[in-house]
RNA sequence: GGGGCCAUAGCUCAGUUGGGAGAGCGCGGCGUUUGCAACGCCGAGGUCGCGGGUUCGAGCCCCGCUGGCUCCA
């Protein structure tokens, strides 16, 4: 190589903003185009990850062919999220939940020959690391793949004059890349720096888990596909992926032990040194819960911004735990809450400059989180209560330990913390049995994984109707314009009882942002077809049809009619949608977000992110704002625009959007603009009227609400409208029925107290009665009577008054009625005392009249089904008493 | 997607093999007190989340739904 020029950063005053900008600039003058990060929420069409795990996430349909990429070379500074290390952060060097990638793309472009001398020079002329301590490690064969190892990449590695022996050769499991178990896959490359001897041993090689070798980049070459049945097929378009961690490199160039000194993270160690008075230096678990609490409180604001919302599902859960581990973490080094809220806006601090879109969510993230540490200090509070119940068992039974089954039952059922549970019991003198709490934690994640696996089963068929979709040119969309067009079939194919076709030109809108898909009709000579379901798939649509008479051959000449009425009773709907959001956002504030929507002909559901449920003049006044904008007759219209123009308009974007050079804005004007690629009214007055019909909840965080417009707002109003009616007439008021109730109301508390008053009377005579009919056996008034009538609660009330007359006294009484019968038995103390045991009475006597019965020894009451037996019942009873009176 | 727990008076909750719906706080009235605090007595306040089922009988057992909490994927 010769003479290596002077690096052009400095090591001790590196920056990571200089990493970044060298990177990107470095290859935008290589000819790539530099496009901004995608959300850590991935775009809608890939429900297969819930977070954008790798810099190559938003580009995945580019290199599957599904999409076309922004351009043949791109490089981008890409944020990224990922759990699967979670346990390891704090401890390493180097794992982080959080975290930035660099990369460059070729999508058919260049390859192993470019891509790797490029790596070469910007690693040791762009950044200025040290030719001598870096190492290459290359993919080394695999026999079940049927490959030799990436001779051409070791020959680019020699020539750009890394020796032999810093070129490592690694297995499929490490230097092998596929997205999934089929698909584009490659072989990679990856550039280790060799940080010495102070970081592991000598004998150490890239590969091993120690942090003296840090891989810094890394290249992927997409060369096959890969089939189910494991064999490989050469892509047409070979493709390059790589990814440079922004934290190790500034690890590196600021030549910081870890990834916590950088400056990416340091300062939010340095505000928990601040807050805690203590040293990140000091010690083992101090260090470690910093570091979790940089890393974490990190992750927090960047879900966040992007839209993520504490929860207890999805990647709403994903958020919760890391939230949840900060604030543990930051307790443990003597923090105070609120302390969260400190860190989330020091991390927005360092992001802000690289992800402006992040720090425009100040609010927001504040909000949320501060929302979230109040509830979880609820959780620990309810959790160290039931826990200190625990200890005092534990000390009361004298044992030295808590099951493991109750450790685990805090966690799952309550959320209260296992490493909490545990150093708290320390503190007492008590522990916990480790393994069985691990146990129990697998035996759960086992039920979920058999769970999700029996969940699943459509896949296939998502898979037949690509494979049918491809094997045409793609539909051309004009259902914007148009709701009625003759063209041609393109495809037709027989599909599960129905049949799959796909047209030239389509006019049926496919489900997508929310909206449902068209209804309609398409008829040919001969026949003709309801349209059932129309499929998106990616810009291309298939048709599920329902036919009558011949199916049609593929080139056959078709009309096809969009349901226009259901249509525009969407397009009712979705304008609708985006009134509903706009008066969401004033009168809740702009926290609230778009978390799903459902548009369809007869109603519309729109999920949004909010803490609590709408009071009722909340609701009142969305639903006021909505209808005044609809009164106000707005027009509506859509936009194509550049993304980066829509941005400036401040068009709410949803989350993942693709990267596309133009995006479809729907403008209300002076209301709202959204990126939206469904069907509008032209003006808001078309919506006619405005109904919120409920409010409720979908998730944690997460409100529902489901409104009515037009024709069906009318419907609900007359629904209501003929239930008033009916209650009227049923309340013999049919103009008022408000009054007519209210009046109802007074005569039924007047009847209930008359009749109150005239049982009680009743009772008190017929109690005199029995009362004076009793027999006394060895000083014990018996009176067993038949009541005539009275279910268990009013036999009872007779009951007990009568043996308060009758003084020492077994009192059995029964009625019987409408296939009933009903029996209660009360004694007082002195007959308890002489043996009596009511419960014993009733039952004997039960039995004759076919039911059971029980109580206590004073009172006990039964029923039976047979009320032609009860004076063989009440005889059983008296005998029963007699018996063991006199016995 | 799969589990666990909870829902009883305005509030916090108790209610244990299924057998008369409770406590504390709060509220109203009366009393003691110059007044307040405190205390005493009396009282009002409940579709036991909703809907089914089992049973002679369900707050309690079973099923479904709604809402809340929570763990796992």
């Amino acid at each position: 190589m010769g003479l290596c020029p002077p690096p052009l950063l400095d090591f001790a005053f590196v920056k990571s903003e200089d990493i970044r900008k060298t990177y990107l600039q470095s290859f935008e003058e290589r000819g790539h185009r530099i496009v901004p990060s995608a959300s850590l929420v991935p775009a809608v069409h890939d429900p297969s990850v819930l977070l954008t795990t790798a810099g190559m996430q938003p580009f995945k349909r580019a290199f599957l062919g599904q999409e076309e990429p922004p351009a043949p070379r791109v490089a981008d500074v890409q944020r990224c999220f990922r759990t699967t290390d979670i346990e390891q952060v704090g401890n390493t060097a180097r794992h982080l939940t959080f975290f930035e990638m660099l990369g460059n793309w070729s999508f058919g472009d260049y390859f192993k020959e470019e891509s790797i001398p490029w790596g070469w020079e910007l690693s040791t002329q762009g950044f200025g690391l040290d030719p001598e301590r870096i190492w290459v490690s290359v993919f080394q064969g695999d026999q079940e793949l049927g490959l030799d190892s990436d001779e051409e990449s070791i020959e680019i590695w020699r020539r750009v004059g890394v020796p032999d022996q810093r070129i490592v050769l690694l297995p499929r499991s490490e230097n092998f890349w596929q997205a999934g178990p089929t698909g584009p896959c490659g072989p990679c490359t990856e550039l280790y720096y060799d940080r010495g001897e102070d970081y592991g041993d000598v004998d150490d090689r890239p590969g091993d888990d120690t942090d003296r070798f840090v891989e810094f980049w890394n290249h992927v070459f997409m060369t096959y596909d890969l089939a189910e049945d494991g064999t490989l097929t050469p892509l047409p378009r070979k493709s390059v992926d790589t990814g440079m961690g922004v934290e190790r490199m500034a690890t590196l160039l600021q030549d910081v032990p870890s990834v916590f000194e950088a400056d990416t993270l340091w300062p939010l160690i340095e505000l928990a040194e601040d807050l805690s008075d203590r040293a990140y230096a000091d010690g083992g678990a101090t260090t470690r819960a910093m570091r979790i609490l940089a890393d974490h409180s990190r992750g927090t604001a960047a879900l966040i911004a992007d839209g993520v919302v504490p929860s207890n599902e999805d990647r709403g859960y994903v958020l919760r735990r890391i939230m949840r581990r900060a604030i543990q973490q930051g307790r443990s080094v003597g923090l105070e809450s609120p302390f969260i809220a400190k860190f989330a806006e020091r991390a927005l601090d360092l992001l802000g400059p690289t992800y402006p879109e992040l720090a425009a969510e100040r609010d927001t993230v504040l909000r949320w989180v501060n929302d979230e540490e109040e509830s979880f200090g609820r959780t620990l509070d309810r959790g160290s209560e039931l826990l200190e119940d625990l200890i005092d068992q534990a000390k009361q039974q004298g044992t030295s330990w808590v099951d493991a089954g109750e450790a685990f039952k805090l966690h799952d059922t309550y959320g209260f913390p296992y490493d909490l549970t545990k150093e708290l019991l320390a503190a007492e003198g008590l522990s916990v049995d480790d393994q069985g709490f691990e146990e129990l934690m697998e035996e759960q994640r086992q039920r979920a994984r058999v769970g999700t696996a029996t969940a699943h089963g459509s896949e296939d068929h998502h898979g037949a109707v690509l494979a049918f979709a491809a094997a045409a040119p793609p539909s051309r969309f004009v259902g914007y314009e148009k709701l009625r067009t003759e063209t041609s079939m393109a495809a037709v194919s027989p599909d599960d009882g129905r049949v799959l076709a796909k047209l030239e030109e389509s006019p049926f809108y496919a489900e997508g942002g929310g909206q449902v898909a068209d209804s309609g009709t398409l008829s040919w000579d001969g026949g003709q077809a309801r349209v059932a379901d129309v499929y998106r798939l990616g810009e291309d649509q298939a048709i599920a049809m329902e036919p009558e008479g011949e199916i049609p051959d593929a080139g056959a000449h078709v009309e096809a009619r969009v349901d226009h009425f259901a249509r525009h009773a969407t397009m009712r709907n979705h304008t609708a949608t985006h009134l509903l959001h706009a008066a969401l956002r004033d009168e809740l504030g702009s926290h609230v977000r778009q978390a799903g929507s459902a548009v369809r002909p007869d109603k519309l559901r729109f999920d949004f992110t909010h803490g609590a449920p709408l009071t009722p003049q909340e609701v009142q006044k969305v639903e006021d704002r909505v209808n005044e904008w609809i009164k106000e007759s707005h027009p509506v219209r859509a936009l194509q625009m550049s993304r980066a123009e829509a941005e400036q308009l401040g068009a709410m974007a949803l989350f993942g959007e693709k990267y596309g050079d133009w995006v479809r804005v729907i403008e209300v004007e002076g209301v709202s603009r959204e990126l939206c690629g469904g069907t509008h009214v032209a003006n808001t007055a078309e919506v006619g009227v405005f109904k919120l019909a409920s409010e409720g909840s979908s998730a944690a965080n997460v409100r529902r609400i489901e409104a009515l417009t037009g024709p069906a707002a009318i419907d609900w109003f007359r629904e209501r409208e003929r239930e008033l009616e009916r209650a009227g007439v049923l309340l013999g008021s049919p103009q008022d029925p408000v009054t007519g109730a209210g009046r109802a109301r007074e005569r039924l508390a007047e009847l209930e107290e008359q009749s109150r008053k005239a049982g009680s009377e009743d009772l008190s005579k017929r109690a005199d009665e029995f009362a004076g009919a009793g027999q006394a056996v060895s000083g014990i008034e018996v009176i067993v009577a038949d009541a005539g009538a009275g279910d268990q609660k009013a036999l009872l009330d007779l009951a007990d008054r009568v043996k308060s007359k009758a003084g020492d006294a077994a009192v059995v009484l029964g009625a019987g009625g409408d296939g009933k019968v009903a029996l209660v038995a009360s004694f007082s103390e002195g007959a308890v005392a002489k043996g009596l045991s009511a419960a014993d009475v009733i039952r004997e006597a039960a039995r004759h009249v076919g039911g059971g019965g029980g109580g206590r020894e004073s009172v006990a009451q039964a029923g039976g089904r047979d009320p032609g037996k009860l004076d063989q019942a009440l005889a059983a009873a008296r005998d029963a008493i007699a018996a063991r009176l006199s016995g």
